[in-house]
DNA sequence: GGCTGGATTAACAGAATTGTTAAACAAAAA
DNA sequence: TTTTTGTTTAACAATTCTGTTAATCCAGCC
């Protein structure tokens, strides 16, 4: 068999460094992960991170931008409301929730780093908590009008959106210190747990607006 | 004045070094507590710990294992039947809200040492998963008989349970990140959040029970 | 074939961390 | 007062971690 080039020349190395650094850091957070873990998932000298990306710090702030990326990019399509209310709404749950399914590590990371790196809090601030403002806004005005209106349960909005949030985040974090402690969860076993979950909070969120009424 | 004794005799150090221990393994984990930050904090020098203590594991093992006992503590009295389903079921989310509310740093700290402490995962097992068993076993059998009697909508007692979990835990934890972000949010400021959200969760929990009936 | 320049390694320096130990100390007992 | 006992400190050893650097290596170019 022909062997994998050794001496891994142009961006190679780099990519490699990058992509351990990302699976380490998602995983311990910054304290918890040294150069040296990362140069060696990426399979070369630890020097050769800091050839690369000068410091830990600046390597994982590479990290943490790509990170807040696809958390924003995730947040944009959930402000359309091109279907009735309840659709609209329903169909945000599962965008959210099939996100963080698929990025199950992303909360822990953020609390992680929101607890033990508060200088980098403003990136968070501006590239998530701000955006998402204007989400939350979107979604106030719109349970505001049709609770106004009648067709839902008065509710306060900000309380329903943080219901959401939460259990689809909690559900999540609870999988992974599942597979902590019951190391036979592999990746299918859990597709089905997901799954009813899902369904489990789309249903209770639709009996809190409409439990009274339909 | 009469200034305080620098040399304190007796258990008066050793009680100092176990306080400052457990606030900062609760804050930080294990790994990223040093025992000179704990020494710092408790007014002596590190070596004192290590009289005291033996090594860094031991106290860490103490003060775990005081965090399970509270929890422990708090669990019993959740299977208790005295009073119709409904209200017996509110009794329960509201002690269980407000036991996380009084120690909001428990499931993060669990958390933690379940990811970074994998060896212990045995004494957190014993000790808290399988006594939940019987609780979650108590509860999913009172559920089931409340539904099959149809006096509340159909509903697998085991997401309700986690639904119910994972709001309260939730809660707490979205606070606790909150006061890192925002500064400003003192003890007094969050009394208001965590009672509308105990409020709202309760409602949650209902409507999903009792939305299309009642 | 030999040169050049980026890529890579090994070795090192400096700081931080856990744990040990010998000496100093303070209070009660003799 | 002297002794004894438990407490405390300062200094040290061993390890680990980040970051630097000088030497080496290799591919393509002359």
């Amino acid at each position: 068999m022909e062997r994998q080039q050794n001496r891994r020349k142009h961006g190679n190395t780099e990519q490699a460094i990058m992509n351990a650094a990302e699976e380490m850091f998602l995983e311990k957070g910054y304290k918890l992960t040294t150069t040296t873990m990362i140069a060696e998932k990426a399979g070369v000298t630890h020097a050769m991170l800091h050839y690369y990306f000068r410091t830990k710090e600046q390597i994982f702030l590479k990290v943490l931008d790509k990170a807040l990326a696809e958390l924003q990019a995730a947040l944009q399509p959930v402000m359309k409301k091109d279907a009735p209310f309840w659709e609209t709404l329903e169909k945000g749950i599962t965008a959210h929730f099939d996100f963080l399914a698929k990025y199950p590590r992303l909360p822990q990371f953020l609390f992680d780093t929101i607890r033990f790196n508060p200088e980098v809090t403003g990136r968070i601030q501006e590239r998530i908590i701000d955006p998402s403002r204007r989400i939350i806004a979107f979604h106030r005005r719109i349970i505001q009008e049709e609770a106004d209106s009648g067709r839902i349960r008065q509710v306060d909005p900000d309380q329903l959106l943080m219901d959401i949030g939460s259990l689809s985040v909690s559900t999540v974090m609870l999988l992974q210190t599942a597979r902590k402690m019951i190391p036979g969860l592999g990746g299918g076993m859990s597709d089905g747990f997901l799954e009813s979950r899902k369904k489990e909070i789309i249903e209770l969120i639709r009996s809190r607006l409409y439990g009274n009424l339909q």
